[in-house]
DNA sequence: CTCCTGTCCTGCCGGC
DNA sequence: TGCCGGCAGGACAGGA
């Protein structure tokens, strides 16, 4: 589930469910995930209210109000997925529920991650920008910060692939497997074009094409693959949407392509991951 | 430094 | 039907 879209879709979602209320108190199931959930995780948190929600990447940052000074960080890796129960909701427990909030209100938020590559953590309000992962990371590409020049000047000097380049969260931040194949298919540039190979003109194109598909995969309330992507349990329908990823044998949806007639859509390995590309208009 | 590979973990799907 | 291999939206350590 979880690029820059889906995670700004669930941070969307939670904002009602714990936005100025009080976490009256957290229960952890299992506190073996990525990094570890610590022991004392729950007393820094209960008691304070949630003051604000924000994303930086695939992450999700969470404030609390004065007096205290601590925020959360949660990752959903892979797997991970946010159920909200409002008050007047049966709450119902299933495997890999690893975290359990609870406000004041009554509202029960469920972090569940079958494969527990997600994280919750505590970090210190005034310094979580300035420790990694954040302190390491590229600019948020909806951001005022992000441009085809930023893209070029971070690809400088780079000989891994462009698609490789656009998995590493120091180039771009938020993008995963799904939108840079969708990104640079939009872009028209071949994913195995050598990064630092990548033409200011060509940068240009790719950062507004990266823009444009997070965009309209936010407004279509992500991408769902498997299972629920919302924190209400309904559907992304980005995924609809898809031009290449996951259509490996199928023409690409430019009607005037001739790549239908020579096996449509590719599927590749590059560093041990799927890449999907149409060979006739990326190049 | 940069880069590539393997690994963490569980579930699901397709093939036999 | 059941079993097994391969694959999955991410990130990081370790070694070349």
């Amino acid at each position: 589930m979880p690029e820059l879209p889906e995670v700004e879709v669930v941070r969307r979602g939670l904002e009602p469910a714990m936005l100025s209320k009080k976490i009256t108190s957290l229960h952890v199931r299992r506190r073996d995930l990525r990094v570890p959930v610590p022991d004392r995780f729950e007393a820094m948190l209960e008691g304070s209210m949630v003051q604000a929600l924000e994303r930086r990447g695939k992450y999700i940052i969470g404030h609390m109000a004065a007096p205290s000074s601590e925020s959360f960080v949660l990752h959903l890796g892979m797997s991970g997925r946010i159920r909200i129960y409002t008050p007047d909701q049966t709450v119902e427990t299933l495997k890999h529920d690893h975290v359990v909030f609870m406000m004041d209100d009554g509202t029960h938020i469920v972090f569940h991650d079958p494969r527990r590559f997600g994280m919750l953590y505590p970090v210190p309000t005034i310094s979580w920008q300035s420790q990694p992962p954040f302190s390491l990371m590229g600019p948020e590409p909806l951001g005022n910060g992000f441009s085809g020049e930023v893209l070029h000047g971070a690809l400088a000097g780079r000989r891994i692939s462009i698609k490789a380049a656009l998995l590493d969260q120091r180039v771009v931040s938020g993008v995963g497997n799904i939108y840079a194949c969708e990104a640079l298919y939009m872009a028209g540039i071949s994913p195995e074009r050598s990064a630092c190979d990548v033409r200011l003109e060509e940068a240009d194109r790719l950062a507004h094409a990266i823009r444009s598909v997070l965009t309209d995969a936010i407004e279509a309330g992500g991408s769902t693959l498997k299972d629920y992507a919302q924190t209400d349990g309904k559907l992304g329908y980005f995924q609809h949407r898809f031009s290449v990823y996951d259509r490996e044998g199928r023409a690409c949806p430019e009607a005037s392509c001739v790549c239908g007639e020579s096996g449509g859509v590719r599927r590749i390995v590059q560093s041990g991951r799927s890449t999907f590309y149409c060979p006739v208009r990326q190049v």
